[in-house]
DNA sequence: GAAGATAGTTATCAGATATAACCATTCCCG
DNA sequence: CGGGAATGGTTATATCTGATAACTATCTTC
């Protein structure tokens, strides 16, 4: 019964889904092992290199929803791993400050996910893994900018 | 505030995350408009081509959970795209075969989804696509390897 | 100073996926 | 042959993720 999903291997699209469920599933345990999730993960990740970001800017650099954002962030403040600091000079929002605690962790973090991801890309060489990341970006962008031209046909039909 | 998620760019891992993410978002909509949802999509593919398997067999190789193809078959058995026939061979397996219906319906969802593809794949040379679809492959490998270990190991301690 | 926009929050919901338990049937082996 | 283990399908349920609507507080604009 081996491949029996040979037409749709033929699709890009589910071959793209099925490397990133399995990678993900495989980064998940990863994440757990320093009590994170994917998405605080990434919050987290994303605070540490910008310390002063607001909610809302974080929420838009890695696509989440706002109203998602909070149980995100109150997550990683409950674990002492980032700060909320009310803006000095936009008091409705909320700066995010990684704590000490958070720099190591997500120190610690980072290098167990980059080994996971050594393991992940084993057989591919340099020139593939540039050549894959750049055919990924290629396809996000095609995706956003599908969307949004079908977004448009709404709005101008409306 | 561009490029304010870089470090994370850097991951593969995320990268991968973000094009599935987008493609699979834009597919929900092809797949939409002919009443399919993306397992129904997966699941009536299979069916179609390969008439008379077994929702086991779906199941495995469509890396779905038994409990949960039973609700996508009963989906796709409600909308007349195929049937459930009892195996004569093994009376508790059911064996699905498509309808006419669902052969034609798949024929044009297809054609659909391959016109998407092109939109998503827009900017990458042939050479590039084949590419991209090993690397890919491969990275579903690995992962698939690394899981396996890390519940050998799992299993070990026990 | 009033109207509208924006940041964060709350509550809620929809969807997909995973788990446990159950029945019927088949397989395996003593 | 008979009985226990394994398998296929099903049900019910839990979980987790992401999306939407509506609210408050603050800021911006005119």
């Amino acid at each position: 019964m081996t491949g029996a999903d040979a037409s749709l291997r033929a699709l890009m699209g589910y071959c793209l889904r099925r490397a990133s469920v399995a990678a993900m599933a495989d980064f998940a345990r990863v994440f757990a092992r320093h009590g994170l999730r994917r998405t605080t993960f990434s919050v987290l990740a994303l605070v540490v290199e910008r310390p002063g970001l607001r909610q809302a800017q974080v929420a838009a650099a890695l696509a989440i929803e706002r109203p998602n954002l909070v149980q995100i962030v109150g997550e990683l403040e409950g674990l002492g791993l980032l700060r909320r600091e009310t803006d000095a000079e936009d008091r409705r929002a909320q700066a995010l400050h990684p704590t000490l605690e958070g720099r190591r962790l997500f120190t610690q973090a980072m290098a167990d996910v980059a080994e996971q991801e050594e393991g992940l890309l084993d057989g591919l060489t340099p020139a593939q893994i540039d050549a894959l990341r750049a055919a990924l970006t290629i396809i996000e962008r095609n995706a956003g900018m599908q969307r949004e031209a079908a977004h448009d046909q709404q709005v101008s039909r409306a």
